[in-house]
RNA sequence: GCCACCGUAGCUCAGUGGUAGAGCACACCCUUGGUAAGGGUGAGGUCACGGGUUCAAGUCCCGUCGGUGGCUCCA
């Protein structure tokens, strides 16, 4: 005599146990009609799903009206799409095996392992008859029904069967506790498709409304580069056609935005096949961006009592075998550069021979920075330390070399040679959580002139495994106090992740999303034991005997290129004044006008503003719509009734029409404030009382 | 690094084995124009690179380089 308590507030009583969807029949027809599934207690469940004890029932229906699905509703459409793309694949492509097929954010994906006899691999050229195939699947309208066998049976059949991977997932699943293995037909058991699944699924293949195959690509069984090869099937669903387009239509938006094809048009860097993957050339207007930044930065760091230094892009082996990234991280490094007389020898060498001797020490040479740390520990080190000095904070827009895996490369996110606005602090222990809060003030300084506000605090704390992390407990056990702490006192939710912490000590990463979702950690700070040690670094206590310090690694902005091309994609190219590349741009009517022009262009720059004049390019609508495609802040338009009154006609990106005419002064010492404030206030604001932009 | 796809003018892209194209941008000329595309003319190509098949390759095949998406990695 199941009682079930609705959203609503309200109570429904059964005498026999009850499917959700009698329990939706039993509310009403339409919404028996509209069902896809129910969560019964939180858990997300099939309509045939039986009710025999009380519990909280929510009924997931399909969108009504203009509403946006229900996030319930889309992982029922998309896992249920999964099992129809899968039995299309098999159709169509006999000899794979299944593997895993879950639904994801923005869709769902099918892992499938193709036979290694040579036969045609899934690619992309086939997703047009996949998607008819699924059409078709769908159009029969098969419900999907669920059957269950005994662990034994379950596991009996899978053997015979023979799929290793279907009999892993069960194995997994009676690991975690199942008593049971359920299968998933679309229509009849034993006589259509099935799919070991512990589901659930919306009650028919024409629920599922629309779909689309996005891409192929391959992955690792388990996620382990080492063991089976895998082809991952990539597909979307909605409820509906409409809704479909609607979201590929919104990907195209993102593509515009990326800040690859923004860069190009904006020239504001490039990347060159003969310089070298992952290498950027920073482009005049790109550069103004990143020099821009690196001001604003360097003015905080001067209050925060930070010391500028400089260090070599390159440095010795035995610099980076005392670290410790060498040879261990050899791997993400580029080639060392061998000192010249030893090349020689190192002709005659096989490779592993080669790396023997390079990771002896018995050939030495440099190696290409790849982190900052351990020219700065050199420096601390260059001076006896007393606890008086401490904290040592020093900072440099170092530059730095990783050889990134080439398939991982992308635009200025992800790149080989990147400047880091890097400080390395040197501490006693208990001035580590005063230098942490410090260091994420700087993060929120960044963000908050910048208006970023979509963004994730991960807390990286140790992980079970006690071995893998060097230092003594008690200063993890602080130092992660410390960084939680520092977490909190932001203001902004933050997860603490076990495990996430880097094997010298804990951190705090803030994590943005780029425009087509991927997400890329920015800011970082992080607490290490480990250099300080290895370095045998010490400071002079009190107590006149020496004293191990404590570093903290700190990048507020993370590395300047990975930080612009998120940017760049924030503003949409489209930068507040301070930063933009030309802030003010000058169309003189005509010739007539070709004096107060001149007049205004260098009154401009002498305000230390970054203006243009463009006097050619035709009429002034064409000129104006391309100071639009610049996304230049402000257009001043100057013809003969502004120069009789010292006066400027005033755009600002994103507004469609002209502000209105202010006295050149005026202008000049609003967009001056503007720009010294970092964009507070806006000239355009303060000066025709407008908060519209782009 | 792995799998798939892509690479044609500065940019965006057409071109399914038979004489390399368009729009934008660029240069020059006309237009002196008051708020998002005035008109004309012209220049611009080793079709990424190397090999192969073919009477004939931008087009088909192989390799290399580069890019994109995902996987793995990310001190």
């Amino acid at each position: 005599m199941p009682t079930v308590s609705l959203p609503d507030g309200s109570t429904r009583s059964f005498d026999t146990p009850v499917r959700v969807l009698d329990v939706a029949s039993d509310i009403g027809p339409g919404l028996a009609k509209a069902a896809l599934g129910g969560v019964v207690d939180g858990t997300i469940v099939d309509c045939a799903h039986i009710i025999d004890a009380d519990c909280a029932l929510q009924i997931i229906t399909g969108p009504r009206g203009k509403a946006d699905p229900s996030d319930e509703a889309l992982f029922l459409i998309r896992h249920s799409a999964a099992h129809v793309m899968a039995e299309a694949i098999e159709d169509l492509f006999p000899g794979v095996q299944l593997v895993y097929g879950p639904p994801v954010e923005g869709g769902f994906y099918y892992d499938i392992a193709e036979p290694e006899d040579g036969s045609p691999r899934i690619s992309s050229d086939d997703f047009d008859r996949i998607e008819a195939r699924m059409r078709e699947i769908m159009a029969e309208d098969r419900p999907f029904t669920r059957h269950v066998l005994p662990v034994e049976e379950g596991m009996a059949r899978l053997e015979t069967e023979g799929s290793k991977y279907k009999l892993d997932n069960a194995q997994r699943a009676v690991e975690a506790g199942s008593s049971t293995l359920s299968w998933y037909a679309t229509g009849t058991p034993g006589t259509h498709w099935d799919d070991l699944c512990r589901g659930p699924h919306v009650p028919s293949t024409s629920r599922i409304g629309a779909v689309k195959i996005m891409r192929v690509a391959a992955s690792y069984w388990h996620g382990d580069a080492d063991s089976d090869a895998l082809t991952r099937v990539y597909g979307t669903a909605f409820p509906d056609e409409k809704r479909l387009a609607a979201h590929l239509e919104q990907l195209e938006e993102a593509r515009r935005r990326d800040h690859r094809v923004v860069g190009r048009k904006l020239e504001l860097f490039a990347f060159d096949e003969m310089v070298g993957p992952g290498l950027t050339l920073w482009k005049p207007r790109g550069a103004v961006i990143r020099e821009t930044l690196q001001q604003f930065i360097s003015e905080a760091l001067r209050r925060q009592g930070y010391d500028q230094v400089f260090t070599p892009h390159v440095g010795k082996l035995d610099l980076y075998r005392t670290s410790g990234h060498f040879p261990y991280y050899a791997d993400s490094q580029f080639p060392p550069l061998v000192d010249r007389e030893q090349m020689k020898a190192m002709a005659t060498c096989s490779c592993g021979e080669l790396s023997n001797k390079l990771e002896d020490g018995d050939i030495d040479g440099y190696l290409l920075k790849p982190m900052n740390c351990p020219h700065h520990i050199r420096i601390f080190a260059s001076e006896a330390r007393s606890y008086r000095d401490l904290p040592v904070r020093l900072a440099e827009f170092g530059t730095v070399y990783r050889w990134e895996q080439s398939g991982e490369l992308g635009g200025l996110l992800r790149v080989r040679g990147f400047t880091q606005d890097d400080a390395h602090l040197f501490c006693t222990e208990d001035q580590v959580h005063g230098e942490v809060l410090g260091c994420l003030e700087l993060v929120q300084l960044i963000f908050g002139t910048l208006g970023i506000d979509d963004f994730e605090v991960r807390v990286g704390l140790r992980g079970p495994d006690a071995g893998k992390y060097v230092g003594e407990a008690s200063n993890w056990d602080r130092a992660e106090a410390a960084c939680r702490n520092a977490a909190e006192t932001l203001g902004v939710p933050y997860t603490a992740e076990a495990g996430e912490a880097a094997f010298y000590g804990p951190k705090i990463d803030f994590v943005v999303k780029d425009t087509i979702g991927r997400r890329w950690q920015l800011g970082t700070v992080q607490v290490d034991y480990n250099l300080p040690e290895r370095f045998g670094l010490t400071y002079t206590g009190a107590d006149n005997a020496p004293h191990r310090p404590v570093m903290i690694h700190r990048a507020p902005f993370g590395s300047m290129e990975r930080f612009v091309g998120f940017l760049i994609e924030h503003f949409d190219g489209a930068f507040p004044a301070w930063l933009a590349p030309e802030q003010v741009r000058v169309l003189p009517v005509s010739d007539k006008s070709a004096q107060w022009a001149d007049s205004v262009e260098s009154t401009l720059r002498d305000a230390g503003v970054r203006v243009t004049q463009d006097a050619h390019g035709g009429r002034l609508p064409n000129r104006i719509r391309e100071a639009a495609n610049w996304k230049i802040p402000y257009v001043l338009v100057v013809g003969p009734r502004d120069a009789e009154a010292a006066a400027v006609s005033v755009r600002v990106h994103g507004v469609e029409r002209d502000l209105g005419a202010v006295g050149l002064d005026e202008f000049v010492s609003a967009l001056r404030t503007e720009l010294d404030g970092h964009g507070t206030p806006c000239a355009h604001e303060v000066l025709f009382q407008t908060t519209e932009t782009a």
